[in-house]
RNA sequence: CGGGGCGUAGCGCAGUCCGGUAGCGCGCUUGGUUUGGGACCAAGAAGUCGGAGGUUCGAAUCCUCUCGCCCCGACCA
């Protein structure tokens, strides 16, 4: 019997920190922080750049390679953003073994190179819109690490975009919010999540409007799922970067970025995941269904591989694996691919064989049965759609559930209290920062967003009584 | 950066108090019996005890220094 998972009700980050090295997820990485990624763990990466690549496309962003190393009198230029990423930068001051004339920042972000580059591309209207975007990787110094939720080196994409107005800007900035990031999570992670803009507090430094999708973990915490920032004239102003305009006036630019990362990997498992381990969404699992012949007792065990392998060819619309491994049972294979999440099973004997059949076992409800062989096809893609709409139905539900109206500060400290996540609150808030902070400092929760469908309705703030004109989203974050 | 914990075989640990030639479980290899919900038997392979210095006839164990990682708090995607 192999060791049990640590239940998530019992201690939600054990659970978490275990299941993502037993399922083949990642590692630790020798520098301090640092992770390295499996091949399971990064197939479903490559499944979620595959998904998200194709709707930045979609919006005509196109990709591009920026380098790693910045000047450091790059990163300095705009005031607020040198602020905030300062206790979180690497710097390169030597090599070759030379002490460098200049220090290099290792990219915590990109805005800053592509500014300075940018400048020389765009000249006219015409060069507008100039839309961009990297596959890379970011470095940010973090003294305290979990994998794919903190790490000192993470993956992301980063859009870039320069417009020619505010509103082309801001308007760009919520398509990729809606048309990329939002109907990633919902048709393919099957995470919901709120949709708002942050406070002053948590924005981007540097940005005007940082728009956002909050989820909530099966802990009661908040997770920031992605982020795009409508800059609006602050990059320009600090980079110098104008064109000339219809009228031939020198205009500012506008940009916007955006991005999501590797913490979205960690979204997607804290979401999902049970007392049995993983549960992957189906449309980007690693492996969508996993076969286990059974061998028979004294049969020849070509027949089911044969037919295991006929089963595979039949399924090829999907990532299919065979597990013909002939060291451990039936059983221990069906406890190791539940705890690796595969979302389907079939299983196949010398009995189906006979009979024309399969077993389907759904790793969501653990329900499972007989499918003639003949509508394997159509079976498994309607279970897999079932799956997909039940771990979001599920998923939908938690949240609900662990969304409260507050309208009281002391139940307010009430929920926040002691160390586990308190749920999403609903709270009124009068828009001043010393109050946000104040109520930071009290319970540790932050507003996580502004929602967009925040309902007008006119409230005393939770914490100063002053007048609000809405209920923000707080909660204790990641 | 503060507090705590841990470094002994691939993984998880015991052994450290009280010094005496390195041990257990899992995994791995080989052979056999098994196989529809975490199989069993037998035989094997595998460790500079995180590193450096010291004490000692002798150090995983005692002393000094050091490095690393994890967990918990403040900051962040």
């Amino acid at each position: 019997m192999a060791d049990q998972l640590t239940p998530r009700s019992e201690n939600f980050a054990e659970w978490y920190n275990q299941i993502v090295q037993r399922a083949d997820l990642a590692d630790y990485g020798a520098a301090k922080g640092t992770m390295i990624i499996k091949p399971y763990g990064y197939a479903l990466w490559e499944n979620i750049q595959a998904y998200l690549d194709k709707r930045f496309k979609l919006h005509d962003a196109k990709n591009a390679f920026f380098p790693t190393f910045i000047p450091l009198s790059y990163i300095q230029k705009e005031k607020e953003h040198v602020e905030g990423f300062a206790p979180n930068l690497w710097l390169v001051t030597v090599g070759g073994g030379e002490q460098l004339e200049e220090p290099y920042a290792v990219r915590p972000t990109s805005e800053t190179t592509i500014n300075m580059t940018v400048r020389d591309w765009i000249h006219s209207y015409r060069d507008l819109p100039l839309l961009l975007n990297l596959w890379n990787s970011c470095f940010r110094y973090e003294l305290r690490t979990r994998l794919f939720l903190r790490t000192s080196e993470f993956l992301w994409q980063e859009g870039h975009t320069f417009h020619a107005t505010w509103d082309e800007c801001n308007q760009y900035a919520l398509d990729i919010l809606n048309d990329a990031y939002l109907d990633f999570y919902t048709n393919a992670a099957a995470m919901p999540s709120v949709a708002g803009r942050k406070s002053e507090k948590e924005k981007f430094p540097g940005a005007d409007i940082t728009y956002t999708l909050e989820a909530l973990m099966g802990d009661g915490r908040a997770l920031q799922s992605c982020t795009s920032h409508n800059l609006g004239h602050n990059f320009a102003k600090s980079f110098d970067i104008r064109y000339l305009d219809r009228n031939n006036e020198l205009q500012y630019i506008a940009s916007a970025s955006w991005g999501l990362s590797t913490r979205a990997i960690g979204g997607i498992l804290m979401t999902h995941g049970d007392d049995k381990g993983l549960l992957m969404p189906p449309r980007i699992a690693p492996t969508q269904i996993v076969i286990v012949p059974i061998l028979g007792k004294r049969g020849d065990p070509a027949p089911v591989i044969e037919a295991a392998k006929r089963l595979k060819r039949d399924l090829s619309d999907y990532r299919v694996e065979i597990d013909a491994r002939d060291s451990v049972t039936p059983g221990f294979k069906f406890n190791d691919w539940e705890m690796r999440g595969v979302p389907l099973r079939i299983e196949i004997g010398p009995k189906d064989i006979e009979k024309n059949q399969v077993v389907m076992a759904r790793r969501d409800t653990g329900e499972k049965k007989f499918v003639p062989i003949a509508n394997l096809l159509s079976e498994a893609k309607q279970l897999l759609d079932h799956i997909h709409d039940t771990l979001y139905a599920r998923a939908k539900k938690f949240q609900d559930d662990n969304t409260f109206v507050v309208d009281t500060y002391a139940e307010f400290q009430e929920r926040t209290a002691g160390e586990g996540g308190a749920g999403f609150l609903m709270a009124h808030w009068c828009g001043d920062r010393t109050c946000e902070e104040a109520i930071q400092r009290e319970t540790k929760a932050t507003i996580r967003c502004i929602p967009f469908d925040q309902v007008q309705e006119i409230g005393k703030c939770i914490r100063c009584g002053s007048e609000s004109e809405g209920r923000v989203v707080f909660a204790k974050a990641y």
